[in-house]
RNA sequence: GGGCGAUUAGCUCAGUUGGCUAGAGCGCACGGAUCACACCCGUGAGGUCACAGGUUCGAGUCCUGUAUCGCCCA
């Protein structure tokens, strides 16, 4: 008999929150995750980068679950001996970052210009270093084993070196230019917008259609617009060419009314023509359409498909001018300089009622972009800006022939130099994504990269306006804009390094620009410009270009002996493995991210496997984000089910096909319990918690919902506190843990002085059956993972630890285990193996578990060695190949159909469960039944197992019967026949069905033969089982 | 407008090259305080696989079309 050694007393019910710190402590304490460079011979490394959080607000379960995926990945391969490093970081996040503290500023009635740029810049530096900080807790509390002392922030010195560098290499490759874009204009504050800063509204307008006359007099086109103002801006008409009106008109001029302008008639499939289709926009177009191209988006790609010249007639508060590109205004067009966009449009519709060109004013609902501040109505409005000429075959090219080739549809362009080793080593998970990422460079447009915002990184260009009297002998060809030897501009005739110049010539003002792009280190040099009277670019670039740089910025690139600790990240972790991240980020920033990597580091990938993982929505299908206010904090669930209840689940959400649909309840604050909030409709249309709710059992009782918050329309207080989120979603997860718990407390108890395993052929079917389960569920769980299903490698583990751990082999070791000290040493292996299983997943109770396991024993049999660590997290993964063992699998498969009739036949007959019965066996099971003769009485309840005498309750099992003897007289022959006579039918239906495809000429001649054989036996057998059926039917009528 | 995806049990979702008498968890019904666990155990009910055609011996799975929903890009 064993003797009790020190297996501390463990609490009956799993508690995640009194274990977690302490694990955390102890992973920190050891420095997990940390990965020291350069590697040691033989280190296979694996490299992961976290997509840097941005720094506006907290992270939510749609971060939760990218977190936990790579944290999943990341433990798996440090177990397998990789050597693994995992880069936390955040992100400047430009314009939501700037935009969160001016709106800050905002409710204390100041403004971004109060304030010089410097100190609007330690404003926004103190709110990112509070929000980075709680983001990286949160990451921590998820049980993220990141290298931690590798943090990195977009704006670092070691990110901005990288920024400054790369900037500088593509304006001297000339892969930078200068040119007009439109932007969203906010005329109000007179700042720029990002789209996702422009609230579309649905507004009721009119739609106004104008007469402009034909140059020749030959009569007139009507168009229709909803923005009469801007047809002083108007460079075209344009028609479908599919419109039969188009070959007539075909070379024709319009003469603008009011500015006189003769403009030309263009053909463009742009265009809508009336009555065409189901577009809502037919029924109210004239199929003329007026192309203003500096004064709307859609005009703008239309002048650029024919060349038309852009023509800006508004100032920068969106009043009536031409002072900002406006050279032809006429003497009728100068009464309208001045108004403001609203008045004009007035003036202008009077004055094509008054000159008769009215044609009509139609009601018109459509949706306009207002700013997200000023609600004013954004305007499209063209300025100068920085683009990467992404388009280059350089950047384009070499993102396209980086893909897999079995993931590209057709040939990416060829190299001229050839192809490289690292082409097509990109590929995505799920495939289909290859296609977005294909398509994306297929169409690629010129990349904008200039922001008109204080905080991200400045462009590091130097300019002066010079006068053409005063900058040398202007060449015939202006276009070489590198070429500026003949300008007579000090700095267009140095050769210093870190100096690139380049002259921007304006034929109209009769003026150059030039351009000096200033590389790093060279504080001197930008004084001396400085001095020279240049002037930096006001603007920054967007964010996304720092995080193009991220994979190489963060380890050092281009100088990594200038920050130590990053000597060696390059070589040993670009490429990384593995970059997992959201759909539109493929677009956003995985493309730029191939791109830059394969320019500056000699055609290298960034990374090799890209996995998009599912979006996580709330209860009505609508995306969790932080713009929507729906977004759950994890901590809340955290705190609700514990953080391997949340990883579990959500590795289990992760399936290839969906998104992820997560119903989220709230806890009421006053009394604990989990309801479903009151809905209300957003003024976006969503559907949002009500930012007021009443506590279930009592209304007057009131909480704020973080929708309340985040919309403004409430604040949490003392009497009306802020509810936290939970959902039952996570119930699943809760449970497995502590379930998970009590197996091992059970496990550890049991196999406490465990003995030896000779030989696995030693053990008895039930130790054999385990081993082989564990054996099949490691293969199974590492195949998973390496094809990135995460639902599956969930799935494998729960139905190891719910379904053959506890519902098979705990319960039927229980009779022999204290008696069996082999058998207590399978126990302790399979526990110990089980844990380290489960921890890639389950971090905190595996770890909390691991020091009571290692203390019963040293586990392992013959076949499976399970050396010692520390902590499981380190801790060897188990190879466990010699394990599987199929006859045993397949016997215990035989017990386990056995036992499971016996008990069905038991709740058939309805016998209570605690009353012992005694089972009647033939010969044809007995052979099985002895080798596991203990089990099978627990398992059943049973009092003895004799040889078959027929008598008592038929229990069919494959094809043959046992009897349940000891129930006494109590059959209920009513019920009884009522159940047989079901089975009868049930049986003759499949009967039919199999015989019936036995039948077909068909199957039997065309499908394989091992199946048609598979469907013989499986008649064979049902047929069997209805004699067997009919028989007792039989006996209970005689 | 272009592209991608979804529609399977009351709910949330699996279902890998066609072989299925379609699975899981939750929920539901019945029984159970048995000494790991009631966050539990045992048993059970529950589906015309969105719809309409087609290919095939055989379709949840492949093809065509329709409907509804979602996402990305423009």
């Amino acid at each position: 008999m064993s003797t009790s050694i020190s297996t501390p007393q463990l609490p009956k019910s799993y508690d995640p929150g009194s274990i977690e710190p302490g694990v955390r402590q102890g992973w920190s304490d050891s420095g997990l995750g940390h990965a020291s460079v350069p590697l040691e011979p033989g280190q296979i490394p694996f490299g992961v980068l976290l997509p840097p959080p941005n720094v506006t607000s907290i992270l939510h379960l749609g971060h939760a679950l990218n977190a936990t995926l790579q944290d999943v990945l990341v433990r798996h391969a440090r177990m397998r001996g990789r050597r693994a490093m995992w880069m936390p970081g955040t992100d400047h996040a430009g314009i939501a970052t700037q935009t969160a503290v001016e709106r800050r500023l905002m409710l204390e009635g100041k403004r971004r210009t109060d304030y010089s740029r410097e100190a609007f810049v330690e404003l926004v530096q103190a709110w990112k270093d509070e929000y980075g900080a709680t983001i990286l807790a949160q990451l921590q509390e998820l049980g993220s084993s990141c290298d931690w002392p590798r943090t990195r922030f977009t704006m670092d010195p070691v990110c901005a070196a990288a920024v400054r560098e790369a900037f500088y290499q593509l304006f001297d490759d000339g892969l930078i230019f200068r040119g007009k874009r439109l932007v969203n204009w906010d005329p109000a504050t007179q700042t720029a917008l990002a789209d996702d800063e422009v609230e579309m509204e649905t507004i009721a307008g009119h739609m106004y259609y104008l007469r402009y006359p034909l140059s020749d007099g030959s009569g007139h086109v009507t168009v229709a617009t909803t923005r009469p103002e801007t047809m002083l801006g108007d460079t075209a008409v344009a028609v479908n060419p599919d419109d039969p009106r188009a070959a007539g008109l075909r070379g024709k001029r319009v003469r603008l009314p009011i500015v006189g302008r003769e403009i030309p008639i263009v053909e463009d499939d742009y265009v809508v023509m009336p009555g065409a289709g189901d577009d809502p926009k037919a029924a109210f177009a004239t199929g003329f359409l007026k192309v203003t191209p500096a004064h709307d988006p859609n005009d703008w790609d239309i002048g650029q498909r024919h060349e038309l010249p852009a023509i800006n007639v508004m100032a920068a508060d969106a009043s009536i001018s031409d002072r900002h590109g406006w050279e032809d205004a006429s003497e009728p067009a100068r009464a309208f300089l001045g108004l403001s966009r609203e008045d004009a449009r007035v003036a202008i519709i009077d004055w094509f009622r008054q000159n008769d060109l009215l044609e009509e004013i139609r009601d018109y609902e459509h949706s306009v972009g207002h700013s997200y501040r000023s609600h004013v109505p954004i305007e499209p409005y063209l300025s100068d800006q920085w683009f990467v000429r992404v388009t280059d075959d350089r950047l384009r090219g070499e993102a396209m022939r980086a893909m897999a080739p079995d993931q590209y549809e057709g040939e990416p362009p060829a190299r001229a130099a050839g192809a490289n080793d690292q082409d097509g080593q990109l590929r995505f998970f799920p495939p289909r994504y290859a296609r977005t990422f294909q398509q994306w460079h297929e169409n690629l447009r010129d990349w904008c990269i200039s922001r008109q915002l204080w905080w991200g990184h400045r462009i590091p260009v130097w300019s002066k306006t010079i006068p053409w009297s005063d900058a040398g002998t202007i060449p015939g060809d202006t276009t070489r804009e590198d070429d500026c030897g003949w300008c007579t501009d000090p700095f267009c005739q140095r050769q210093d390094d870190g100096l690139s110049v380049r002259v921007q010539v304006d034929d109209k003002a009769e003026e150059i620009r030039v351009l000096a792009c200033v590389g790093r280190d060279c504080e001197a040099l930008e004084a001396e410009l400085e001095a020279a009277g240049y002037a930096q670019d006001e603007d920054v670039l967007d964010t996304w270009f720092s995080s193009a740089l991220w994979p190489i910025s963060t380890m050092g690139w281009p100088d990594p002996a200038a920050f130590p600790d990053t000597v060696g990240m390059l070589e040993a972790f670009n490429p990384s493995d593995v970059l997992s991240t959201a759909r539109e980020i493929i677009t956003l920033w995985v493309s730029r991210m191939v791109m830059f990597n394969r320019l500056f580091r000699d055609g290298t990938l960034p990374f090799r496997d890209v996995y998009i993982h599912p979006i996580i929505q709330d209860g009505h299908g609508q995306k969790m984000s932080k713009s929507l206010g729906n977004g759950v904090d994890p901590r809340d669930i955290i705190q609700s089910h514990g953080t391997d209840a949340l990883r579990f689940v959500m590795t289990q959400l992760a399936t290839a096909t969906q998104d992820v649909r997560l119903p989220v309840d709230l806890v009421c604050p006053h009394t604990s319990k989990t309801f479903t909030p009151a809905f209300i409709t957003s003024p976006t249309g969503h559907l949002v918690t009500a930012p007021i709710q009443e506590s279930p059992g009592d209304p007057t009782l009131k909480m704020t919902t973080v929708y309340g918050e985040f919309s403004g329309e409430a604040k949490s207080t003392d009497d009306c506190p802020l509810a936290k989120n939970s959902s039952s979603k996570f119930d699943a997860g809760r449970a497995f843990a502590n379930k998970f718990w009590n197996a091992a407390r059970f496990g550890l108890l049991r196999s406490e002085s465990p003995g030896t395993v000779d030989s696995l052929g030693s053990l008895g079917i039930v130790d054999r059956w385990m081993l082989s389960r564990i054996a099949k569920a490691r293969q199974g769980f590492d195949e998973a993972i390496a094809g990135y299903h995460f639902s599956t490698s969930a799935d494998q583990l729960y139905d190891l630890v719910w379904r053959d751990f506890c519902d098979w082999y705990l319960e039927a070791v229980k009779p022999t285990v204290t008696e069996d000290a082999a058998q207590r040493q399978v126990l302790l292996t399979t526990l110990d193996a089980i844990t380290r299983l489960l921890h890639p997943v389950c971090p905190f109770i595996t770890e909390a578990l691991w020091p009571h396991i290692s203390a019963v024993g040293t586990p392992g049999v013959p076949g499976l060695e399970l050396p010692p660590s520390p902590q499981v997290s380190e801790a060897a993964w188990p190879m466990t190949d010699a394990l599987v063992d199929d006859d045993a699998e397949s016997t215990f498969e035989q017990v386990k159909e056995l036992v499971n009739a016996v008990r069905r036949a038991r709740a058939d007959h309805e016998v209570p469960p605690r009353t012992k019965l005694t089972l009647g066996v033939g010969p044809g099971l007995m052979p099985l039944v002895d080798q596991v003769r203990p089990a099978i009485l627990s398992l059943c309840t049973l009092e003895s197992i004799v040889e078959s005498t027929g008598e008592g309750i038929v229990v069919p099992v494959g094809g043959e019967e046992l009897y349940l003897q000891g129930h006494g007289d109590s059959v209920d022959v009513e019920s009884e026949r009522k159940r047989l006579t079901g089975r009868v039918a049930d049986l003759e239906k499949s009967i039919a069905a199999l015989q019936g495809r036995l039948n077909n000429p068909g199957y039997v001649d065309k499908a394989p033969a091992h199946l048609v054989e598979e469907t013989r036996g499986k008649l064979a057998a049902t047929e069997a089982e209805l004699e067997s059926a009919k028989t007792s039917l039989e006996e209970l009528d005689s």
